[in-house]
DNA sequence: CGGTTCGTTCAATTCAAATTGAACATATTA
DNA sequence: TAATATGTTCAATTTGAATTGAACGAACCG
């Protein structure tokens, strides 16, 4: 799993729970368990840690680590440091969350917002062209529910400025 | 996978896009993708559909057929409506997503929140325990990164008031 | 140079969750 | 009563995603 020789950590059971805390966080926002669990591990680490170090706190192996943290990179929950005389590179977790959530939202809830307003625009342009494969009766009904779908989507549209401003 | 004679439905590929739509949909919130699509359907039909003709609709088995139900059941997005002279449950798409999501606002994120703060208070139960085990600087550290994300999580329940009073 | 460690990638594996389908109970009709 | 259909449950299977670990290239050291 890792062939170096030390590159030990020891990880309380208070840090454990909360890196298990972390990963639970994690998975329920869609993200793999180990990603919340880097998180928390380096979250309450008080230096950096190199990928080694995460590898063994968290008994997990080299791969996830390279993935894992890269992904974080990513999202910006994490950041590498340099170390002088230091080959190996090394972690702090981005202590900001605030910040980190909001654009969190952003990226998460506008993306999807929009992708919704095109599928639903897909759904409709094909409605029309099967018109005719539908009774009146029918084509009405759908329509209605897709309009009221439509005004849905405009109500929740209008509220994300005010929860904007709010949050920031 | 069904041994009825007829319960066939005509799902055209309008209504097939926005079933799959919800399926997507679904997944992002963490639930079964076939719940979505049963949802989709339901919600897009002119007629409550019994379970064999939302099977042979989705192709899916009448076990998923019966546990997505439930499901929705559950949450309040489907009903069931009874039919004179017929023994089949018939099911039918609540439309009025407003009041829904509002409610699943209210479980989800409300249950969340108060999870976390169960957790990061037993971090904190057990940090103090194992007090000992960490160097003065380190316990200062973990101690300060606890006391932050507890700031974060009174900083965003203030939040949930006003954006609740906004939903309504 | 060889030997060692670090980090990435990706094919194989593992694991969890969704789905199926068979068994069962219940209802319906003739 | 037998024959047929509906719906639930649950063990077995499938499927998809996360994880592993082996292979590789790069950087460093003696």
């Amino acid at each position: 799993m890792d062939n170096s020789l030390e590159s030990q950590v020891i990880v309380l059971q208070s840090r454990m729970e909360f890196v298990d805390m972390c990963g639970g966080l994690a998975q329920g926002f869609g993200l793999p368990r180990s990603v919340g669990e880097i998180y928390g591990l380096l979250y309450l680490s008080p230096s950096a840690l190199s990928a080694p170090e995460i590898g063994a706190g968290l008994s997990i192996s080299k791969g996830s680590v390279s993935t894992g943290t890269r992904q974080l990179l990513a999202l910006g929950f994490i950041r590498k440091v340099w170390r002088r005389n230091e080959r190996k590179d090394f972690f702090e977790a981005e202590v900001e969350l605030w910040d980190l959530l909001h654009s969190a939202y952003e990226r998460i809830v506008k993306v999807r917002a929009h992708d919704a307003k095109r599928r639903l625009e897909v759904v409709g342009e094909i409605l029309e062209e099967e018109k005719a494969g539908y009774s009146p009766e029918e084509y009405a009904v759908i329509k209605e529910r897709l309009d009221r779908l439509n005004k849905l989507r405009l109500r929740a549209k209008q509220f994300m400025p005010l929860i904007e401003r709010l949050i920031k």
